[in-house]
Formats: structure tokens, C-alpha cells, sequence
DNA sequence: CATGCATGTGACAACGTTGTCCAGGGCCTA
DNA sequence: TAGGCCCTGGACAACGTTGTCACATGCATG
């Protein structure tokens, strides 16, 4: 049963900008002296009921030498019996460390973020660091509310999945010590650690390996042109054209959200009419979901080569250039750690080879008057 | 370019419980007042700039009342000018509140927990929370590690995917008012919160489904026996079976690793011989996975029911029973702040509805002999 | 003109921890 | 026995913020 006169106390919106203003909830502690946290016990509280020192108890606590086997004994025994757990606020703030770090990423749910947090965590782990997380909605404004959030904490570090495209907000807290790597995409403005894979090169050899199986006309759906892997890889689509000298006719060219409906559209007005592509490249994994429902609904085979591998893509055939989300996100991690560690060179651009695996669904040739003859005589 | 001089400081492994000993780094800092967060301006500094008290810095910055615009702009423009942002670890400590609740889960990278953690953080930030991620990997010391850690933290609550079956250890903490709500799996030898899935109910629907196509040997492939929804998914396997009256052949159930080997052998050897199951039940979603590769790489079909719904198991066919991880991470964190507001009844239980997906896998009848010919006749 | 009151502002203590410094006691050596 | 050392333990300040309280104003009221 919890005690029913408990004083409910609103949650303030914490990590604000120092500029915000108002919406201040007046009265939020009536009483004088409430107690806190439940009324914990502290280290005082230890202190008097072992009846040593408060300095002592820190000392036991922290595992200092300097304490001898009985009164020891008698420490540990009063905070098992009071249920003390140290307070790490209190200690942040008198270490000015808060061994966090803060991850801002653009959507948890996504099946690419998930195991690149689960990395980044791993790593702190390994340095005794917890982990904040951050989902920007690929919004600007969010990304740097919480980022500023983050900073407000005082986070060690800063591991940054780029939304916006400005990120001069970030100058102040870097100079003031804040280590920060940015992911997936370069920062925006400012010159800062960056682990990206390598968009433009996987996408011109993804598309390559079409041209290679013959496909002269071949389509690209892209996430936004805001977003800078989506140019990059607009960017290897074209090299590869160029390459073999093949034009590009700005139809088969769709830039844009990767709302299913959005995708679906594109990728059908790029197999319609007479000048159909006869492939497909997807931009993202998004992406590439959506076309392989197009595509499944279709009677003649199209090909298509997506970036980002997917679940159970082996099953149903799906030619990738896969990047290693873990990796990216390990690597990120360990640059972060290398600079609170003291390593301060100039700003590191780390770029990560992608790989193209090949399951079927890039390798269907563009189709000959023969096949169509045959597919229609079946 | 390194700074030879900069004194390195280790992170220490933060949130350990408080008996640790030793491995205390010495000298950890060796000068008298290091500047700490890189020497960040404080409101002092802002109030000595603006030619103000500390307090009035404290009010501008807070946007309490009581304030000149004259003051408030001065106050702002000396904030602006030395960059200063306020440090929420001493307002913590102040303040006794957060604002930060605490996440601990199997494994972000995980499809299923990905969008769970996405909309735990969703109502944190509704309440201006901030979330703390942690993945136990299924190891019940390192989820009470981890919960310990967010409880030095003072998180204000915890949400907790159990790892272990003893949770005890909470009891202190709940105590001294940390909300917690466990989610997926009930708690361990605690009376708290939870919010679940109906995995007896969902195996039962899924199984029966199964038998109303006209199968009687049905295989089941679970997670480890220690998981609570793994148990009860077995429970509504057999509970499925006894109501059809068909018996259960314990060579049919298989608890255990989901690891691809242990399941695969798992599948193969049902499979097997004169009395091979005619179709299977999957206990989750890492082990649908493998089965439908399993499947996949068979001559005669075999009927599958998964339990969790997949991407791309449109497209495969896969007939699941599905389970919002969105829905099941919202509702608990909803019920957290719940509680956090002040609402003390007595724990809560809540159970939310599973899916019947029909997407052709669980729609496979048994051979008969007629088929088993047309299938040799090929 | 004295009083009351509202309003803006600042001094101060407290939150719980850790770093520094000093004191007392035991033991060894000269 | 005096002097030095090491070992243990505790007093105290500081980290940066916020709640309380008291002090000045200025204005309206008696």
C-alpha cells in the first residue's frame, strides 16, 4: 500500500534551452524540506549507524584502501541494513564526470538502428558508461532539443545520427569538452568526427552489377535529398551510369519520403509505359520493402539491387549492398571513447566498406523478346 | 594535436553495486581544483557578467515570475555571450526528480524491442523524460547491474523486460518510491506492475488454427523454459491440443536456445520419420526465422504458425500470431508515469490480445495421400 | 506623513557526494 | 625515551543548482 498523502510532484520539462520562458509550474513543492529521493538513506545516515565517519563509509563504498577488515564489516553491515545505494547525482556533480553517453539516432524502431545502439551500448559498457538514447523523427528541431537535453545532463559524449543540417549549435559544447562522433552522416557546419559507409561507392557498385547483367535502363528511389546518404548513393547510381556510358533519364530518378505510398508510386510510374526501366535500385531499407512488394505483385520479372540488407532477404532473393550497422555504430563508440580518453587529433573521417550480396533478385536479366515469348506462352 | 600534459582521467565503472572493492583508479585527478566540464560558465559567472544575483540568473533561466524585462535581457544576453547552459546534475540534486526513467531489455538490436523502446521513449518525452537504454542479453546479473546502475541514477522509474526470476533485490528501491513496471514477463518473487501479452491464449488460437486445417501431429519450437512467455506458450500449445483431444508426443516440444543450430535441429528432427509433425508452432520470432528457412529448403510443404509478426512475412506467407511491441512498451509506460502522478493502487496486471495473421503458412492441411502423389508425380 | 502592501532582488543554506587536510595512535628505530 | 613514520579515521569545503527568507524599493491607503 503506498502512503496515500504522497505529494504528487509534476515532472518538470527538463533540458530546456536557458532561453525557455514561462510554463513554469508554479508551487511544485508546497512543503518546506521534502524529503527526497523517498527519503534514501545517505552516507550520513551510514555513517551514524556504523557509527564511523562519513568520509569513511565513501571510502568502503568506493572500495578505497585505507579502511580496516572491522570497520569495514561494520559499514557494509549498516547499508545493508539501511538499503544505502549511492547517490550518482550527488557524484556527478562533485566528479564532473557523469560516465554517460548520449546516442541521437533517427528512429528506435527502425530494424538498421536497433543493432547500431545495441553496439554503441556495448561499448560503454566496456568503459563503464550508460547509455541515453534519442529518436530524432528525422526533425531537426528535435535533434537539437535533444542533444541539448543530453548537454544539459552534462553526457561525457555525444553520438550524433545527423538530421538537421546546421549543427553550429554543437560549437559551444564541443569547446567546452564534449566529445562528439557523428554518424551515418557528416555534420552540417562544423568540422567534426564522422563514421559513415560508403554510400557513393556501394551504390555505384550495386548498380554496376545490374549494368552488368545487361539492364540498360535502370530506376533509383531515394530517401530525401536532405538527407546526405541519399545523394551519395543518387551520387554512385549516376557514376555507374556514366561509367558505362548509359544516359540517365530523370524519370527513372525519385528522390523523396519512404512512405509506402510515396514508393509505390514512384516505382510504378517507372515500370509503366514503353520506356520502363527493367530495374530497380532502392536508396534505403525502407525502401527496398516496398519495392519488393511492387515487384512481387508483377508478372515479368524486374531486378533490383537494394542498400541495406533485411531480414530473411535470403528467402526471398534480394540482391543488397549491405552495411554493417554494429560496426558502424562499434566504431563510432570506440573514436568516442579514444577522445574522452584524451586523444585529440583533428577530426577523423572513418568510412566503411559495403558489400554486395548476391541472392537472385539483381541477377534476373533484362528480358529479350525470346523470354517474353516464352512468358507469355505459359 | 595530443596535449602531453592533459591529465587522463578514467572513467570508473559508474553504478556498481556499493560492495565492490578495489579497482580504484589512484590519482585519478592530481591537481588541486581541476576545472571541471571543461570549465563551463556556471550562473555565478552569468550573474556576475549581468551585474545580478545568482538567484535572478537562476529565475531567468527557469522562467519563473518576478523578473524586469530590463534584468531578464541583460541576464540573457550575458548567457548568451558566455554560452552557458545549465547543468541538470546539480539540478537533480537539487530538485530530487530526474526526469530520466530507466529501460532494461533483452537486446535493442532485436526487432521486437526496438519499437517497444521507441514508444517507451515516445510518453517519456509526453512527461519531458528522458530514457535510459540498457540490454541485459538475457542475463539475470547483468539486468540487476543495470537496474541497480539506473537506481544510483535516481531514475525516476524503471521498466524492466526480466532476465532473471528473482527480483527481490528491487524491493529496497520500489520502497524508497522508484516506479517500476515490468513489461513482456511477469516480475520474480515481487508483487508488481506488469503488462503482458496473452501468450497462453495466442499459442492456444495459433495451435488450434493449426488443428482446424486438419493437422494431429504438431511440432512446438519455445525459447528457454526459464522464459515466462515461453512456458506459457507451451502451456497454450497443450492446452490446444487437449482440447481436440490429440495427444502430444513429447518428441513434438522443444524448449530451448533459439540459437539457428538449436532450433534447426530442433525442426529436422520433427520432421523426421513415420511420425513427423505435419506442422509446427514457433515460439517467437527469432525462431520462426529459422523454421521458415528450414521449410524453405523442403520438398513437401509444411504448415508453420509463428508467434510475433515479421517484416517481409507478408510476402513469405507466414501466418503469425502478432503482438504489438509498440502497444505493450506504451502501455507500460503509460501506467509508469501513472504512477508516477501520484496513482497508488495496488499492482497492476495487464494483458493485451494477440493477432490470428493468415498468410498461407498456417493454412497448409496435412498431405494426404492424394497429394503426396501429385507431389511425386513432378 | 506614517503605514501597509505588492513587487523585484539577493544572501544563504541545503541537496549528497568526494578531495584535501589534519589528528591521533601504534610501531619502529636511534 | 624521543623522534619519525605509517596507518586509520574524521572535519570540512566544494561541486552548481534551487527554496526560503529578508530586504529594499515604490505606490496607494489610512
Amino acid at each position: 500500500m503506498l502512503d496515500a498523502t504522497h505529494t504528487v510532484m509534476a515532472l518538470d520539462r527538463a533540458g530546456r534551452l536557458p532561453t525557455t520562458t514561462g510554463l513554469c509550474t508554479v508551487a511544485e513543492n508546497a512543503r518546506h524540506h521534502e524529503p527526497r529521493y523517498g527519503n534514501r538513506p545517505t552516507m550520513k545516515d551510514v555513517a551514524a549507524r556504523a557509527g564511523v565517519g562519513l568520509k569513511t563509509v565513501s571510502r568502503v563504498v568506493n572500495g578505497e584502501p585505507g579502511v580496516t577488515p572491522d570497520t569495514e564489516r561494520r559499514v557494509q553491515e549498516a547499508i545493508e541494513a539501511l538499503g544505502f545505494r549511492r547517490n550518482d547525482s550527488a557524484r556527478v556533480l562533485r566528479k564532473g564526470r557523469t560516465a554517460s553517453i548520449g546516442l541521437v539516432l533517427e528512429d528506435l524502431a527502425d530494424p538498421f538502428y536497433g543493432p547500431l545502439s545495441r553496439a554503441v551500448e556495448e561499448v560503454a559498457r566496456e568503459h563503464g558508461a550508460l547509455l541515453i538514447n534519442g529518436s530524432s523523427a528525422e526533425d531537426a528541431d528535435r535533434e537539437q532539443e535533444l542533444v541539448l537535453a543530453f548537454c544539459a545532463r552534462r553526457v561525457d559524449g555525444l553520438i550524433v545520427i545527423p538530421a538537421g543540417s546546421d549543427h553550429r549549435y554543437l560549437e559551444p559544447e564541443i569547446k567546452a569538452g564534449v566529445a562528439t562522433v557523428f554518424v551515418d552522416r557528416p555534420a552540417g557546419r562544423i568540422d567534426a568526427d564522422v563514421v559513415l559507409s560508403d554510400s557513393f561507392g556501394g551504390a555505384r557498385a550495386g548498380v554496376a552489377h545490374l549494368i552488368a547483367q545487361g539492364h540498360r535502363r535502370i530506376g533509383f528511389i531515394g530517401d530525401q535529398p536532405r538527407i546526405h546518404t541519399a545523394t551519395e548513393r543518387l551520387r554512385g547510381y549516376r557514376a555507374a551510369m556514366a561509367d558505362a556510358d548509359l544516359p540517365v533519364d530523370e524519370s527513372w530518378v525519385s528522390l523523396g519520403s519512404t512512405s509506402p505510398e510515396r514508393v509505390r508510386a514512384a516505382a510504378e510510374s517507372m515500370l509503366a509505359g514503353p520506356d520502363a526501366v527493367t530495374a530497380l535500385f532502392s536508396g534505403n531499407n525502407r525502401v527496398t520493402v516496398t519495392a519488393v512488394r511492387v515487384l512481387a505483385g508483377r508478372e515479368s520479372p524486374v531486378a533490383l539491387v537494394g542498400f541495406d540488407d533485411i531480414e530473411l532477404a535470403d528467402l526471398l532473393g534480394i540482391t543488397v549492398i549491405s552495411q554493417d550497422a554494429a560496426t558502424l555504430g562499434r566504431t563510432a563508440a570506440e573514436l568516442l571513447f579514444r577522445r574522452l580518453d584524451g586523444a585529440d587529433e583533428t577530426p577523423a573521417r572513418v568510412e566503411l566498406p559495403t558489400v554486395l550480396i548476391q541472392r537472385g533478385s539483381g541477377e534476373i536479366p533484362p528480358p529479350t523478346d525470346a523470354q517474353s515469348a516464352d512468358r507469355q506462352s505459359r
